[in-house]
DNA sequence: GGTAATGTGGATATGATATATCCACATTAT
DNA sequence: ATAATGTGGATATATCATATCCACATTACC
């Protein structure tokens, strides 16, 4: 079981993005270049996070990304869902109702035993991911001992951020 | 994000073997009939199993697997472990070291806090998964109003069980 | 000891999906 | 009008899960 590299992306970039002022913008090229990602590629992963309502894109000249909503309304498992989907991990295919034992479908109305104790602990993992929020994580970023690398990221932003 | 078929199918298979009665044996094929499954691929999946010390397999005419140890000795997590692996679904590749503002890797001493909290959600996952073992589940099907399934199940077995 | 039935491990083929790229188009600041 | 940006579709590539086969080791039975 694996989890794609944009979810690692999007975390990283929406916590940079945590660090720059409301209503300003950084565009995708810069986005990329902050973490050595591939450009083209990371435009999708923008772009499910703009569809997930995530992040806000700007078009034209001074366009860009920024958070859709403070730092603190925005959890690890809004981040992941928006890139991975909402499906679940473990997918039941119904193989109990195969084979020399398997019986009329109207004789399974309860779910699988074995899918809902799966499921339930995605759940887990799901609550523990809706419990953390952006401005969880920066906040106890700039907790530590300078210099960290959370100060360079605000000098970089200065720099690549457009009103 | 997606487990493997396998799991599932090690989930319903050792299910099956936790109603055989203690040192029997069912053969590979019998196994791969009973939820109609692909018998060169499950084979894969019952030496996975094997390896990892949740089932035992005896060679010979009369050959096949049971489970290692008792039921409730077995949990989700081992069958899910053995099946998939025990790596982390989130793999950090330390993107917070690479770009403009990266730092010498001596500069990061802490685990990456983005994916300390992602693995801190697996671990919640995981230990959901060591809570249930076999027997609790066997032991809620059968406090089910029959005919039920396993009953069936335990039928089948008297016919394809050996000593 | 011979034979047949079973599990084991390696090699390989196939298919699905994640990853990566490109292009035509819409949007907007200047 | 121009240039810079984001959007969505189409496509290519790489990776991994799925699936299969084969030579071999083990063991019950004759």
């Amino acid at each position: 079981m694996k989890a794609s590299q944009g979810v690692e992306w999007g975390l990283h970039l929406c916590m940079l993005l945590a660090f720059a002022e409301p209503h300003q913008t950084v565009d995708a090229t810069s986005l990329a270049e902050y973490h050595e990602l591939p450009l083209p590629y990371l435009r999708k992963i923008l772009q499910a996070l703009t569809r997930a309502g995530v992040l806000e894109s700007v078009a034209g000249p001074t366009g860009g990304y920024r958070l859709a909503r403070s730092a603190d309304q925005i959890t690890f498992l809004d981040i992941f869902s928006a890139v991975e989907g909402d499906q679940n991990a473990f997918r039941c295919t119904e193989i109990r109702q195969k084979g020399p034992t398997g019986l009329d479908q109207k004789c399974y109305p309860a779910a699988c035993a074995i899918a809902a104790t799966v499921w339930a602990a995605e759940q887990a993992w799901r609550d523990h991911l809706a419990g953390v929020s952006l401005f969880d994580i920066t906040d106890g970023l700039t907790a530590l001992a300078p210099p960290g690398q959370h100060e360079l990221a605000i000098t970089w932003l200065t720099k690549h951020t457009r009103a």
